[in-house]
DNA sequence: ATGAAAGCGCTAACAG
DNA sequence: CTGTTAGCGCTTTCAT
């Protein structure tokens, strides 16, 4: 039988038919070291790794020898012997508030999968968004002597853990708390201001915005952008008609169902987050507003979901492929040391995904 | 100026502000060694390790100023020396397909942050459902020393990937190729064998089904739940209304543009993966094909976007905060040498949530 | 081209 | 309680 047979004869039961056969080993269950190696083969320890570092400074034929020997063997170099030892780091620290966030696990994926090319592993941290968790999160990441770091820091860093990334590589991604010269972020600030051009030009007057806090920098920026616009244009922005929360759908749908059941309704609604949006969008539907004749709904996030929400979703749609290629690219340099990064600070464009959620305002409500 | 105000004035800038001082810390650029600090204090560094250790071996007072020191000098301990000599290990691997996908992305984050709680440290590899990339990401694995993994294998993992992981504690998740005797899997066959069965209460004939490639367990099984219900019902699975494909957005929207611009189309059809949902709901949006009038639709996955579409979807929804606590649960006794884990291969029953894309068939096409 | 020996930073064993 | 010594598994001088 082979074994492709024998895969496909027991891989779905759910009894553990392998057990016994995967628990016996036939060489000893502590791993195989060099030193076993060397003595096996009647070698010294320095030619067995040199052997298997593919050093040119071993006759080819020896080491060819060494190196068949080692696979037949099981060999697995202990990787925390060798970097403390030749002072190599092959991690990368990769902290995020949240790893379900589209932003974030597009960029882990991108990071994890190119790194391992050259040889990195990505140790995933998550804060939470709080900055007692950052810290020791960061903390864990350099004792386990991180080659660099991606960092999307929390609204409230903490002095010290500012401290505590002294002498260590980082980029900020998504965020930004001024730790470090290199940062990919997304031009929040344009974007928001784009899609509040595009309800002003639409006609609105009463435009509502809900939003993360103003403490992390990209809520920070969206705020400005929205700000920013609406002056320009001579309104400004009702504080009645604001809400600034923490990024979670569940606050999105209680915020809009209490913004939406007020006795008087803004003609348009602005979220800026994609959590918020996710919340804000459900709580729309089920308060049975009908979009875009009794308002119109700008949201912000992954724009795929907004072709499935009927009508299509106008959508302020950050780069992540994009961001993540580039944090990718500057980690896996500064990593290698490379000495002239070609990118500091860097913001991406967003796009403003126009679908059919956006319209004129209905006549009884254009003027606020 | 306290740090506050100097950061809450700077913090959004774009200028790096902050390099020089930054760059230059008061003490060495070479990190602070248990040595270094043993001699700052006229001490062993055995002491000094001990206090570090919180071992009560030392005495209290001395054991106090020993670490008052340590953090005023910045000491962080080197966790790859610390692991090599004590043996002990604080990393686990967590090797998924892909984390963009919901199943995985909330699983890491339920592990990273509990498992954070008891000092480990989860190092993220993607296989892209790929068996070479499944077997490097896993020998790098093993070479970082991890004290546990978890793993969501690839349809087609090699006999030498298999072989590998001899000896190291691993928990399946979400698929299973028979690797370990701890496995945390959803009741697919049940669930799809009742969402057919939904659609068959409904007075549906003729069903179309679009789901992952059989060699993968969870597409195995969803296939098979449909199958044995479609059996049951006397009618069966129509191989010219089946399509097995990798679990992709396009290929669910290619897949279902093709099967659903032919001469006759199904009364019912039943999505088995959530990027192959994402991908066929686009297409019957963008087919206006008119649900459920003209087509019943039941897709898999993330229950929250299924409420966003119009009109809701009817979902066949994992439990994919239950299988995280769960995989989470056993990772962590695993790792800690726990004896009786009460948990063996496990499924987690799936539901089914029947929102509106789901009616009796419109008269005419009701006879198939 | 190969081997002997030192040592990365830390903890554990054994003295005292 | 504290110090001395050894050594985790590996790479790297320095010899030969």
């Amino acid at each position: 039988m082979n074994s492709g047979a024998w895969l496909a004869a027991n891989v779905y039961d759910d009894v553990n038919v392998y057990s016994r056969e995967i628990a016996v080993p036939h060489f000893d269950a502590r791993p195989v070291r060099i030193v076993d190696l060397a003595k096996e083969l009647g070698l010294s320890v320095a030619t067995v790794s040199r052997a298997l570092n593919n050093s040119d400074s071993v006759r080819a034929e020896l080491a060819e020898q060494i190196r068949s020997h080692a696979e037949r063997r099981g060999y697995v170099a202990n990787r925390l012997a060798r970097s403390l030892r030749s002072r190599t780091r092959n991690f990368v620290g990769f902290l995020v508030p949240d790893i379900e966030n589209l932003a974030y696990s597009i960029a882990a994926d991108a990071c994890a999968r190119y790194m391992a090319n050259s040889g990195y592993q990505l140790i995933l941290a998550i804060s939470g968004d709080d900055p007692q968790l950052e810290h020791s999160a960061l903390r864990s990441l350099i004792e386990a002597q991180v080659a660099g770091l991606i960092v999307a820091p929390t609204a409230e860093m903490t002095p010290s853990t500012r401290a505590l990334l002294t002498g260590s590589s980082v980029v900020e991604f998504n965020r930004t708390a001024g730790l470090s010269k290199y940062a990919v972020l997304c031009a929040e600030e344009a974007a928001f201001a784009r899609a509040t051009r595009h309800l002003l030009d639409l006609g609105h007057k009463s435009i509502a915005y809900i939003g993360t806090t103003d403490s992390l920098s990209n809520g920070h920026e969206r705020l400005a952008g929205v700000r920013r616009e609406l002056a320009n244009a001579g309104t400004g922005l009702d504080p009645l008609w604001t809400r600034l929360l923490p990024p979670t759908e569940k606050d999105g749908y209680e915020s809009a169902r209490a913004l939406l059941s007020g006795p008087s309704r803004p003609s348009a609604l602005l979220v800026g987050s994609s959590n918020l949006s996710m919340g804000a969008a459900r709580a729309v539907r089920e308060m049975g507003i009908h979009v875009p004749d009794e308002m119109s709904l700008v949201v912000y996030g992954d724009s795929r979901w907004g072709e499935l929400y009927e009508p299509g979703l106008t959508t302020v749609t950050a780069p992540y492929q994009d961001m993540a290629r580039r944090v990718t690219d500057i980690v896996s340099r500064m990593v290698a040391g490379d000495g002239g990064i070609p990118f500091g600070r860097t913001r991406l464009e967003a796009e403003l995904v126009v679908r059919r959620s956006t319209a004129r305002p209905a006549s009884e409500s254009a003027g606020g």
